[in-house]
DNA sequence: CATGGGATTGACT
DNA sequence: GTCAATCCCATGC
């Protein structure tokens, strides 16, 4: 942190940029930079969770697990999947609505060694992509979990250079088996650093 | 209190 | 292509 000395609450994308449509917002964070500690990474792949579709955990309504989703924006919802990984989401849409976008594959940014010793140094283009890989080379835990993405460990930032005019590629989420015909994924048009399945048009 | 499923990954056939 | 690892929590008896 020391090496950029720029006030981070400055750049930090504010509430209100998540407190819209969820799938604008899943749109909207591709390009977008996240950071925790000296890690971070460009977001290239994202999907879209909402209340009113299946595959959503807040589908179910109001219990324990599904109350970070359903309380207010610009907070981080940090799940354990299948018993092994941390998915990272950002809460979205007003206090009382269950919606939130799954990061799922980053482009690897600041601290590349800390991203290289925490993943067990695979090749650098796999560092970051797939959404429990990309919580490991950050070190996110569930500890951050309904944590504050303005003011708290984990924080996102607005577009990086040369991701402005990022064209998108849509297509349907993965390894869902509810309302898996949403085309609520997008990544990065010519980033390879995407989790598998590529979607078609991705290089072209 | 017991059971089962899941927004994944990596190793293996 | 298949499959197991292993945690949290929703559901049901």
């Amino acid at each position: 942190m020391a090496a950029h000395p720029s006030s981070p609450s400055a750049t930090v994308l504010p509430v209100a940029f998540y407190e819209r449509p969820v799938v604008q917002v899943a749109q909207d964070l591709v390009g977008c930079v996240v950071h925790h500690g000296a890690a971070s990474g460009v977001i290239l792949e994202t999907e879209a969770y909402h209340d009113s579709e299946a595959a959503c955990h807040a589908y179910v309504g109001l219990t324990a697990r599904t109350s970070v989703l359903l309380g207010p924006p610009a907070r981080a919802y940090v799940y354990r999947s299948y018993g092994i990984h941390a998915l990272l989401n950002a809460v979205c849409e007003a206090d009382g609505v269950g919606a939130a976008v799954l990061i799922r594959a980053l482009a690897p940014l600041g601290d590349l060694a800390g991203m290289r010793a925490r993943r067990g140094f695979v090749p650098d283009a796999r560092l970051c992509d797939g959404p429990g890989k990309l919580t490991q080379a950050l070190g996110l835990d569930l500890e951050v979990h309904d944590t504050s993405l303005v003011d708290g460990p984990v924080r996102i930032t607005p577009r990086a250079s040369g991701f402005q005019d990022v064209r998108l590629v849509a297509g349907v989420r993965i390894g869902i088996t509810k309302a898996a015909d949403l085309p609520w994924r997008f990544c990065a048009a010519g980033h390879r650093g995407v989790s598998r399945p590529w979607p078609a048009g991705l290089l072209t």
